[in-house]
DNA sequence: TTGAAATTGAAAGTCGATTTCATTTAGAAA
DNA sequence: TTTCTAAATGAAATCGACTTTCAATTTCAA
């Protein structure tokens, strides 16, 4: 990783190291907050700001990627080889990935009909979990025992 | 309109009506100051606040919704029965949209598969657009007379 | 005509994202 | 190893789009 960021003009700090493994070991769709909070566990002393500057910076080396699902929180989506769409559920905010091979091909095919040049896709569906249906509906049933 | 909005509970008012009729004489894509700049040319004692509001009336009436880009600037884009996806342009911001009956197929079956209740779906498409490509390729031979 | 409820405009508040700045540190070069 | 400069850091300030508050005004059903 030292190595990695140094062809890049990077240089590589105990702070940064920090951020990097904890960013990857937290995994998908990572907040600020929620790996500040991390790492802070492991050193209270770093700032929010670092946190944030290197979060950005792992995006700029291509390791992860922006994901904005519209409120109000940014999250950051490690990159990996294959494209996937995500299932955002509006009640638990829990986010779940899907694979969306064929279906970037036909974007790229709709891009290409229209003189556009695609850098990404971006595929979601919101709506509700399965979980949050099933809670749901035993507040229904609930409701109407106590009718 | 206004039979519209009572029956919903609404009231109109002067601004009410400016608001509405220059939303839809807009378009497509509009975002909170463009609106207020198209409203203010009309009738320049109207408040930011009241054309804010207004758009979210008209979204919660159904005849709009949000769109989020991850720029940071809302816009709201009517409804229309036909689903359709947005060709994005990262250099100049301009908004093209396109059919997308037949993904549509395909991710409720996906959401179905994940007992996932689909409340809407998101399809995008960021890039460069033919005028950008174009003006940049212009840059880049003009860059090559000058050596 | 009247009065409750909705609406308005200005101002203030919110909150995540971003920048500033003084200081420290990494690491290439000497 | 020492030196030196660009990069990095942490705290605090700032930004900016969005949202709420509040007193005054207006709508419209009764
Ligand atoms: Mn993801
Ligand atoms: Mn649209
Ligand atoms: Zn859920
Ligand atoms: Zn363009």
């Amino acid at each position: 990783m030292k190595e990695f960021l140094r062809t890049k003009g990077f240089k590589m700090t105990p702070q940064r190291e920090m951020i990097f493994r904890s960013f990857f070991e937290l995994g998908e769709h990572v907040s600020v907050d929620e790996l500040y909070d991390k790492v802070r566990s492991l050193d209270h002393s770093i700032g929010y700001s670092t946190v944030w500057r290197n979060l950005k910076l792992i995006c700029k080396v291509g390791l992860a990627e922006e994901v904005n699902l519209g409120d109000g929180i940014t999250r950051y989506d490690r990159v990996t080889k294959i494209p996937h769409g995500h299932l955002f559920c509006l009640t638990c905010k829990k986010l779940e990935e899907f694979p969306v091979d064929q279906l970037v091909g036909v974007l790229a095919e709709t891009a290409g009909e229209r003189d556009f040049t695609p850098e990404s896709f971006k595929i979601e569906i919101k709506g509700i979990c399965k979980d949050c249906l099933n809670k749901s509906e035993e507040e229904i049933e609930s409701e109407e025992d106590n009718v």
